[in-house]
DNA sequence: CTTATTATGTTAGGCAAGTTAACAAAAAAA
DNA sequence: TTTTTTTGTTAACTTGCCTAACATAATAAG
């Protein structure tokens, strides 16, 4: 066993305490009435649990303010022993990482475009990760107290101790970066993060239960069940990618057929083949495509058009297995409100009542979205509180 | 507001007892000692919480046990104050009821065979459950303390207060039956009802996540995921006779259309078309096909591969979104052991990881299911914690 | 048949974490 | 300067659990 202050600097606090701990690091600093309030703790608990809470430097008093009447309220927030967190999104094109407070005050941040050449070598994204983190590590602040957590998002499955562990990539991200000693690491998938981003911060603020769906290069889901994301045994909740497809009368599904046919290389092969000489150059890409659409070309509005029709019917399938009742839509073709109308349309058609909105987080969402579940990981460590 | 012993006739319980009286609802009697040990009470404790419970008739001492050496120990269950549930599945060709006390002993039970002609009539049904359960209300035996709680296991989509309460046809069930005046209702999906029975007693006992699979004149799933089902925004998880199909290239999907393709009569209408005169005469319906298919004959055994191979597909779909890690397969079809290895080995070659098991408990499943959510529904309301 | 051993249950006393009530401090309003 | 109002602290009490010690009831041993 370590020494348990290692792991957990308030292995023995109270439960008001902790409560209070857990309220600050949610995010905006509060005075002490605001706290007890919200906590509904007397007085003299809030007393003795900012005690203890300051004993530790887990709060810390940063100001007071003055209220239209009577005696000054200190206000605290998260304290120098809660430490700080990286937060990294391992994309296939960018490394995006930022490090930041557990009550998500901005640190540093620095983002790392990959060389287009090197696509989905899961060796050259774990290089740059290693070498960010270490530029990071040289800037590090003796203010911002202890690194208590690195959290990665990565574009593969990531399984629990459960699951079939042989068939994922997760591993891959530690090919070439060995993170700090005694820094535990939270790997996430990126879509899953970018729901949790969602969720958070962006267009699902008040729903806890929806289905994040990105729209890219590949597909994906994220599904937040009552505020919890469901990982699934393999972690491939969400991979629908593999919905059974082409599936009809007579024929026979392929595995990952969808991924082929809905991702955006599938789609724009089919979308070149199609193009008609009376309009022009066929678009170099799907950007273009969407760009061409939005000023109105009838020829890319229909191909966007049909596709929203595809995913639309894809949205469907996900809401007759989990009726989230909300969907987003995000991601780079996602993001683009052209999709909406006729993606909510063929859902809702096809299935059962689902709102559809589209994502506004832009391409910050999956740091986000992994940096909110780094602090969320480090505030239940620092409390003794593993969940799940 | 009521009285508050009507609905809560242990409003101040202390947290021990709480947790003492839920150990004993949820199944067999036990002693003191027994008690003490699986919650970490101390025996002083133990004392004064079964004194209150005691008092309160919450719980009632059945016996006493001799160890091996030493003095005898009490062994406790629910007492009458606990009361009873009526557990009903109302389905379309039986009507099913239990009543039990909340630990489960089974105190009365009745079945009654609806007219086949009246098949789906919900008229029917509610006039059916209204005359059982007022049958049963005349049996009543004192000692069985009040009746707390009705179940009533629906085969229709069962919403929350948020949902899109119109399209449901859950109101049906109250047409002619009215329920006791002060007794709550619990209504629940009736393939949600099963996969809650295989989760407490069936062949899903060590699991909390997994879905359930019916396949029968309908097809449904039932989503247990961390022990708690998911219901969804309109009670349709699970539905996935909405999943998208026929989905192709080029082809149009159509709602509810797996329904119809995949259930008993579509499947029959195909297999009885398809039927060679060599053969001899065509089945008559689903249950002589899968008999002749256990004694043998090829022509049988080929469609019930090809029929299994399409639920293969349909599972792998429900695998993508949810990854549950593994599936029971139960209803009319579903519950024949032809079924499985052709499921399991589409599934997992389709998408990823999943055990595939058959059902164990037979029609009853439904009912079991509906009476343990009864039972359960009714402890939290004894001890004034409702969940969700 | 008495005595030792052991498991169960109760009594006495203590502690942790909250509460309310009363008081002290710090600010604007009278 | 005094009053009023909000914030924070101190004192005393309550609840719900604990441990230690004792009482009870059974078998095992002498």
């Amino acid at each position: 066993m370590r020494p348990p202050f290692e792991s957990s600097p308030a292995g023995s606090l109270t439960a008001s305490a902790k409560s209070i701990f857990r309220l600050l690091a949610e995010g905006d600093p509060s005075t002490r009435p605001q706290l007890g309030e919200a906590l509904n703790l007397s007085r003299p608990t809030m007393s003795a649990a900012i005690a203890e809470l300051e004993q530790l430097g887990l709060v810390a008093k940063i100001g007071e303010v003055q209220g239209l009447i009577g005696r000054k309220a200190a206000i605290y927030r998260p304290g120098p022993t809660a430490g700080h967190v990286i937060a990294i999104d391992a994309g296939s094109t960018h490394v995006r990482l930022r490090v930041s407070t557990i009550d998500r005050r901005l640190l540093h941040s620095r983002v790392y475009r990959l060389p287009a050449s090197q696509l989905l070598l899961g060796e050259e994204i774990s290089r740059a990760v290693a070498e960010e983190v270490a530029a990071t590590l040289t800037e590090t602040d003796p203010g911002w107290g202890p690194l208590r957590m690195i959290g990665i998002a990565v574009p593969s499955r990531v399984v629990g101790p459960q699951g079939d562990r042989s068939a994922t990539r997760q591993e891959e991200i530690f090919s070439c970066f060995e993170p700090p000693a005694n820094v535990p690491v939270v790997l996430e998938n990126n879509v899953n993060c970018a729901a949790v981003a969602e969720r958070s911060y962006g267009i699902a603020k008040d729903s806890e239960t929806f289905a994040y769906v990105q729209i890219g290069l590949k597909i994906g889901m994220g599904l937040m069940l009552g505020g919890r994301l469901l990982r699934g045994r393999n972690g491939a909740a969400g991979e629908i990618g593999h919905l059974a497809f082409p599936m009809a009368d007579g024929s026979k599904p392929i595995a990952g057929e969808i991924e082929r046919y809905m991702g955006t290389e599938g789609f724009m092969q089919r979308v070149v083949a199609a193009w008609p000489e009376p309009s022009g150059k066929a678009p170099a890409d799907a950007a273009d495509l969407m760009a061409r659409a939005g000023e109105g070309c009838a020829t890319a509005l229909a191909h966007v058009t049909r596709h929203a029709e595809d995913i639309g019917a894809i949205v469907a399938s996900c809401v007759s297995v989990a009726d989230p009742g909300l969907v987003v839509l995000g991601g780079g073709m996602g993001g683009s409100p052209l999709l909406m109308p006729t993606v909510s349309e063929v859902a809702n058609r096809l299935s059962y009542p689902v709102e559809v909105r589209t994502s506004t987080l832009g391409q910050d969402a999956t740091v986000l979205g992994i940096e909110k579940l780094a602090c969320e990981q480090t505030v239940d460590l620092l409390l003794g509180e593993s969940r799940d």
